[in-house]
DNA sequence: ACCTGAACACCGTTCAAGT
DNA sequence: ACCTGAACACCGTTCAAGT
């Protein structure tokens, strides 16, 4: 029911409030299965992420895909996740901050390259690195979106006024990825140097 | 004063009503400088971003440093940046999230950048990637900090519990310099295969 | 086990009116 | 130009009491 108050109504409305009325209950009544409005958003939080978590581990298959590819495979299904449920980066980006959900991607991508000898730290390095940018990206990109069907103008849109031919629509999805793509390579890079030296 | 109350007290204290309080004023006072709560806390994280916009862009000295090494000192300063008042990192994430402000990291890494021949378009993903990547570790970093000095243990560290000899205080500021340098590994990575095809 | 009723201690914002 | 006073329409949370 909170999954379904966020997407119609957006996260400043998702009260206790609002979700129990709702749930035809009373406010107090959520506080019996709940204890705080942090933990039920981190439960929300966790069912927007699921497919994440619930994603087919190509590590072990036959044809390895290349790194680079688990990277962007990873990043494009957070990012879409995020962008499904109206408000759905901020609202993750602040359970993940507070310490009240873990990113799915490192152990997705723990999974991916277990077969290839890369150390845990790197991957946790390149997981939080992939998590961290996805998720920055995903909430400004979500907040530009709601603004534009509002029909405000965003304001980063004025800030070049000389630049009016590439104002619109192109500063969009082929940005993520290249941003993702940067991700991989460095990853890849890291790896490299790590089993020169090691 | 709101930045005063800011570090003071933290983030959730930071009221209209508080910030009235502390400067002797009535709550609607505040209304006749501000149009509403958001944008203030917007000069506020402008406030906070400024030793970001002062750097001294080194691009132009004579001993030009590398472009790995211009990326580390804009992360680095950025950390320092959020690091430096209670919650600056989840304020200034979100002022940025609601494009009410800009991150200063994209001009000063065009600064940093413009005797070299890079794409305009490589310099923004790069500087997104690295402002996304730095404002949402340094908001985990900075929740984790806060949670140690009340005493409580962080979430975090009960998940792997076998590894007990690796809990405390390695997991910390060597991951987000390995974060930053496989951001600045991955730029030059773009950069050489868009010289090399252009 | 699960919920109600009522209260406590707050919020951001508006707006007529003052000086 | 800058601020007060008072109100409006909300919040999250607690807790005795009910069934």
């Amino acid at each position: 029911m909170a999954l379904r108050l966020l997407d119609e109504h957006g996260l400043p409305d998702l009260t206790m409030r609002n979700l129990a009325d709702a749930l035809g209950v009373q406010p107090s009544a959520l506080y019996w299965h709940f204890p705080n409005k942090q933990a039920l958003l981190a439960a929300v939080s966790a069912r927007i992420l699921a497919p994440v978590s619930e994603m087919s581990t190509s590590g072990t298959t036959i044809h390895a895909t290349s790194v680079h590819d688990q990277v962007r495979d990873l990043g494009d299904t957070l990012r879409e996740c995020l962008l499904t449920y109206r408000d759905g980066a901020e609202l993750v980006s602040s359970s993940l901050a507070f310490g009240l959900i873990e990113s799915p991607v490192h152990p997705k991508l723990l999974e991916a390259t277990k077969d290839a000898d890369i150390s845990e730290r790197l991957v946790r390095i390149a997981a939080a690195t992939l998590t961290h940018y996805v998720v920055g990206y995903a909430f400004h990109e979500q907040q530009r979106l709601q603004a534009d069907s509002l029909g405000l103008l965003p304001a980063d849109a004025e800030l070049t006024p000389e630049a009016a031919g590439e104002t619109a629509a192109h500063t969009g999805a082929d940005d993520f990825d290249a941003g993702i793509a940067m991700i991989a390579d460095g990853f890849e890079a890291a790896i490299r140097s790590s089993s020169t030296v090691g």
